[in-house]
DNA sequence: TAGATTGTTAATCGATTAACAATC
DNA sequence: TAGATTGTTAATCGATTAACAATC
């Protein structure tokens, strides 16, 4: 993880790398951002965005003017804009393909969404190992045999794999994509994965978050 | 959103209130200890639970001494009571009750995973407003009309909901709960939600994360 | 113009970390 | 004992926020 380093230059214009907590936030607005553009409205406030995510206003109006005046005092800014802003900043203005392991009831609700998709993300793939699931339509995909994982990441240049897979099956499956040269993986179960340390695992633990929440209603 | 109000006490013995950041900490580690003690570990160092978790091994001990010396010198923590220590410090030791929404791909992916029941969180009741789901069986539940929510609600003392339903369906599903009593809303739909300052939303956002990681990848 | 909201400053506060003594 | 790892200090650094001038 390198994601420690921190640049020396703080008003953020040099094309270095954002801190930590600038990266987390940013990525915050644009999902609040995504939605209310999908729902029509046009300007949006800091103090809106505020309410949303929880984001003090001041910091936000922060950490943009940081890269640039994209707003309007007196109005606000534009929705549409700033989700191309801060798309740019976070460099994830492209397309980027996604695997997608296990075709159970997450993998088959994942890809049948459009969370992925609305943020530039394509699931390119889905596959299982069960031989019953292999050739089975899931929305506008067709389950392939995981044994073919290789092949598929190195033709679609596929940087991250998402893993909806019982917990034995995942150190397994990951050791297999760190074979093949995948860097991202995001990891639906709650085995702990093993990686070496170019590759990036993110463990999704609603749980986790719900004790989070509950705490500071408890308090 | 009370969860911004800091004590002014900073050894953290005293029963106040976590920092955000402490809190969001703590649960971390109990997701990482919780995993590591159902494969069996006994004891567990600061520098392991730093490898899984990216929270630097110095902040981890800062953290936990804060509340006690649960460490012993020369060998770690014991897994075990960690996380009764962790449980205990949040406040989470009991068990709390939930309802879930939405009884389709996500709705029964959830309702047959243990990932909340590890955490000492109980699904009591399965909702859904299709008539064609209403009676099935999906896992230990059988599914209920939404429109029972308010009493199911009020006899099991429900505090936190669920929501794995379409986008449409989730801003009246809310008004409903904050209705009935509900304080805190998990949601897995993507729309932004509106309740009252004393209800507590956490909307779940794969592709943001996602985003998150990348970022990080790509510079 | 009057009202609203941004962009920015300056001060404060908490988080982070290296280093190391303590001790298992 | 020797090695390992905790608990804690002290220094630094970044995050946070109130306040307000600028301006749409």
């Amino acid at each position: 993880m390198s994601a420690l380093d921190q640049s020396t230059d703080h008003d953020g214009r040099g094309g270095d790398k954002l801190s930590l907590g600038v990266a987390a936030r940013l990525s915050r607005y644009l999902q609040v951002l995504t939605q209310a553009k999908k729902m029509g409205k046009e300007t949006i406030s800091s103090q809106e965005l505020s309410d949303y995510t929880h984001v003090n206003s001041t910091q936000i109006r922060r950490d943009l003017s940081g890269f640039g005046k994209f707003g309007k005092r007196g109005v606000g800014y534009k929705v549409d804009s700033l989700v191309s802003q801060i798309r740019k900043i976070l460099r994830t203005s492209g397309q980027h393909n996604i695997a997608l392991f296990g075709a159970g009831n997450l993998g088959r609700a994942i890809a049948s969404s459009d969370i992925f998709a609305d943020h530039g993300f394509r699931v390119v793939a889905l596959f299982d190992t069960d031989e019953d699931k292999v050739g089975r339509e899931v929305g506008p995909h067709v389950v392939r045999h995981a044994r073919d994982l290789k092949q598929v990441v190195g033709e679609e240049d596929i940087v991250v794999a998402v893993l909806a897979v019982p917990n034995p099956a995942a150190q397994p499956l990951a050791d297999e994509l760190v074979d093949a040269g995948v860097k991202i993986i995001f990891n639906y179960s709650e085995a702990l994965l093993h990686v070496p340390p170019e590759v990036t695992v993110h463990t999704s633990s609603p749980a986790v978050d719900l004790l989070y929440a509950l705490y500071f209603y408890l308090t």
